[in-house]
DNA sequence: CGGCAGATTGACGTGCATCAACGTCTGTGG
DNA sequence: CCACAGACGTTGATGCACGTCAATCTGCCG
């Protein structure tokens, strides 16, 4: 929120190398051996800092690079020409961004931090040779890209046949799941985006999910204050992710 | 469904080259050397026949190779606990099959043909160490994947924000638009899977497939018969997946 | 020719969108 | 430090797109 007038951050007061960061095991170095780490500090040399609101980058921009969430979280957003907008994930510590860009050499996709945060950047050409180089990286990409298509079908599931709770309660247990991997409480969260950015992502609009949010309260599922929620009852909701809607 | 019964079926008798292969602009070799080709011919040497109704795997069987679609059609289905389907996706010749697999060395979907298929098996771990040799190879892997990905952003677009008439448009044009690169006529086309798949892919009940094509004909957008469609208005088509329903 | 899966069409119900009013939090400047 | 503006969230009333249930039709295959 501050040091945004100087004109450019120290990024080297940034650095810290994968083989240092506590999220190692949840990005793309997991597994590698030391000499294969020390290669791979070498590469994510680069920090960024993105501020609330801002982009990592647009859609229609040149791809050249992936960015790994150090800190902070974000929002990827694709628009139609007719300029409807579909928020096609949230990223947190640790998830890798820019994989669509691979694709046509343009990102296809916005990303905007939804806090203000720290990525690193991972040069794509230096990843595509260092995976020439090392096994394991190249599998763990691989990995890491397939995840995101799994994913993808996921979402495709819960948008093509769940019902606006039903959705809602699969997203909250997947944030506190994907949470939970990183330390903090499978109870309690701090929703980082907007009731419309939410609806977005869930296909709905953004009264039918704050209407949601009242009705899981009302049901003593969940304890919600604006952004503040504290899941109450995990064994519900996760019944409301199965077809339990009587 | 039937076929597990025999020994193998002549596959050498489908043995046809990827260099050969009139698929080769379109699918894993683009844009390789001589000498690439030949190493991807001595890989991809097996081929399978499907039959219309088999599937190709099963959610939950251990990943060992990805699939090239050489001639039919196939579909990709998840299956959440409680039973609820969705095809995640369509493929036809050219196309790879299996990506989701890589993830967690086990398939996430059923991959079932629509119509009498053959694959060629592209074992996995032999990719991975090909395209650790061969950067183009690399290169065009890793552009498959990102194209999937983008893809399915494309569907979660679709899934969360258009409506029945403008998915179902969509999905037209996406579909001839594949046909047209493989040669086929844009403007005709015969439909290899049901109301039920097509709506399940997008979202929608079959009734309401039905109907929204019926309503199509109507408006001389369509000529359907059954699965046989014609394509009368193109530019009509166009019209309805950007948000033009007045 | 009979049986069956798939497709069409109609009548009706409902889950979510839409439109609208009001409440609440945040941060910014006087 | 307070006041105010604007963004965000909640809640209610109403409408409609699509789901549901059901009957009938079509084409295919044994």
């Amino acid at each position: 929120m501050t040091n945004a007038t100087l004109p450019t951050p120290r990024l080297d007061a940034l650095k810290v190398a994968c083989s240092a960061c506590n999220l190692r095991e949840l990005c793309l170095p997991v597994g590698l051996s030391d000499d294969e780490m020390q290669s791979l500090d070498d590469m994510v040399s680069t920090r960024r800092i993105v501020k609330r609101g801002d982009s990592l980058f647009h859609a229609g921009e040149p791809f050249a690079a992936l960015y790994a969430v150090r800190t902070g979280f974000f929002k990827t957003v694709i628009s139609a020409s007719d300029g409807r907008e579909q928020v096609t994930g949230f990223q947190m510590a640790g998830e890798l961004i820019g994989l669509d860009g691979i694709s046509t050499d343009k990102h296809s996709c916005d990303a905007i931090a939804l806090e203000d945060s720290q990525v690193c950047l991972i040069p794509y050409s230096q990843l595509e040779s260092l995976s020439r180089e090392f096994t394991l990286l190249q599998h763990q990409f691989h990995k890491i890209m397939s995840r995101e298509i799994v994913r993808d079908h996921g979402v495709m599931l819960l948008l093509g046949s769940m019902r606006a709770e039903e959705r809602l309660a699969a997203f909250l247990l997947n944030l506190t799941q994907r949470l939970q991997a990183r330390g903090f409480s499978a109870s309690a969260l701090v929703l980082r985006m907007t009731r419309e950015e939410i609806g977005s992502y869930l296909g709905l609009k953004l009264e039918t999910v704050s209407r949601t949010f009242s009705k899981f309260q009302e049901e003593g599922i969940l304890e919600v204050k604006q952004r503040d929620i504290r899941i109450l009852d995990q064994d519900a909701l996760q019944r409301v992710v199965n077809g339990a809607h009587c």
